[in-house]
DNA sequence: AAAACTATACCGGCCAGTCGGTATAGTCAA
DNA sequence: TTGACTATACCGACTGGCCGGTATAGTTTT
């Protein structure tokens, strides 16, 4: 009846890219139900599949953790990269990260930094992810090093910038709106102190 | 042969300190395990007794943990007011918390600071426990912000001892032992910086 | 003997992962 | 063009283990 078969859009039909949509239903639950809420079933019936669908993209949870795990790390790194498109002065990679890390902000009620956290969260049970995940706080430890600006300054940036972060995940904001974006021009403003420093 | 019980050859005398016994031994478990190893079974092994015993002195799970995280903040707390005994110059609450924060470098190998951030993690499942976290980070904050000094710095100090601390967390050291102190050392410094500043 | 404390057995729910099956599309040969 | 065959995508019942919690029967100590 309805079934023209050349159509693209049917309801029963191989999905574009069914393996991103999965990873974004996982990230929805991962944010509604919290890391314990996120399983196999409720990531399959959010993205509208089956279980069996889930585990045909995906073998195991690990597997689905990790490639949110590569995500979330891609595009903390392609954000700093693109802010420093547009400023090379030094301590720009701190600030880039500054900038990533707090995207939260053009998020509805900080959807992005509560999701990433929460995706550390889930990673901390298993050795292999948490392997991964350490090895590349390791790299951006050492690009903050490298900033061009006294090290030790931009750690702490960026620290604090892990700190908050961490912070507003836990729920509620510990901080009001307004202090906060202070503490945020405050953290700006110190990776442009020690910039151009005597020596 | 002096005394050969097959079975749990414990001590037949009264322990009188049962409960911080389980406490300790949560604490061991969670450590080598992970959080996901923390099951009642395995505290009450590691604590030499069955999960009967267990569940007599913590009627739940979450009652369990709930005390690891009051214990975590009593002593934290305690930490920070015993500092501020020796030092009542604007910035001391801050000063107090990151030596609070850094205590683990006195235990054997960071096991304090993966310790609380365990705890926390266990937090992050439970609502409840959540909403307790929270409220103690809140006034955390409140007393950084009154600290003497600009109350930014003061959040900014704190947030990136949040973040060291967090950074300590995932198994290996993110920072070399004399970078790390170095940023402790700029931290601490940071904290007199705007002390006694001008307004 | 009672209270304090501990051990053992068990239940029930949850959840990762399995497996046999179904539906659709593409290929190729007769 | 049609039937045989294969690959891809997906479904959903099922299983097997784990774990929180319960029930109950000891065993000490006072």
């Amino acid at each position: 009846m309805n079934d023209d078969k050349p159509a693209p859009a049917r309801p029963r039909a191989p999905r574009k890219d069914t393996k991103q949509e999965l990873l974004q239903a996982a990230a929805r639950v991962i944010l509604r139900d919290g890391v314990p809420g996120l399983t196999l079933d409720a990531v399959a019936t959010e993205a509208g599949l089956s279980k069996g669908g889930l585990i045909y993209h995906y073998a195991t949870k690990d597997a689905l953790i990790g490639a949110m795990l590569d995500q979330l790390v891609d595009v903390t790194d392609s954000q700093v990269a693109a802010y420093r498109a547009s400023d090379d002065t030094p301590g720009s990679w701190v600030r880039g990260y500054l900038k990533a890390c707090m995207l939260a902000e053009r998020d509805e009620s900080g959807t992005q930094s509560r999701l990433e956290m929460a995706i550390l969260a889930a990673c901390l049970n298993e050795p292999a992810l948490l392997r991964r995940l350490h090895k590349h706080m390791r790299e951006w430890a050492a690009a903050s090093a490298n900033d061009g600006i006294d090290p030790e300054l931009a750690h702490v940036v960026r620290l604090a910038a892990d700190g908050l972060w961490m912070n507003d995940v836990f729920g509620l904001p510990v901080l009001e709106p307004e202090e906060r974006a202070r503490v945020l021009r405050k953290l700006e403003a110190l990776t442009r102190l020690g910039g151009s420093a005597p020596e």
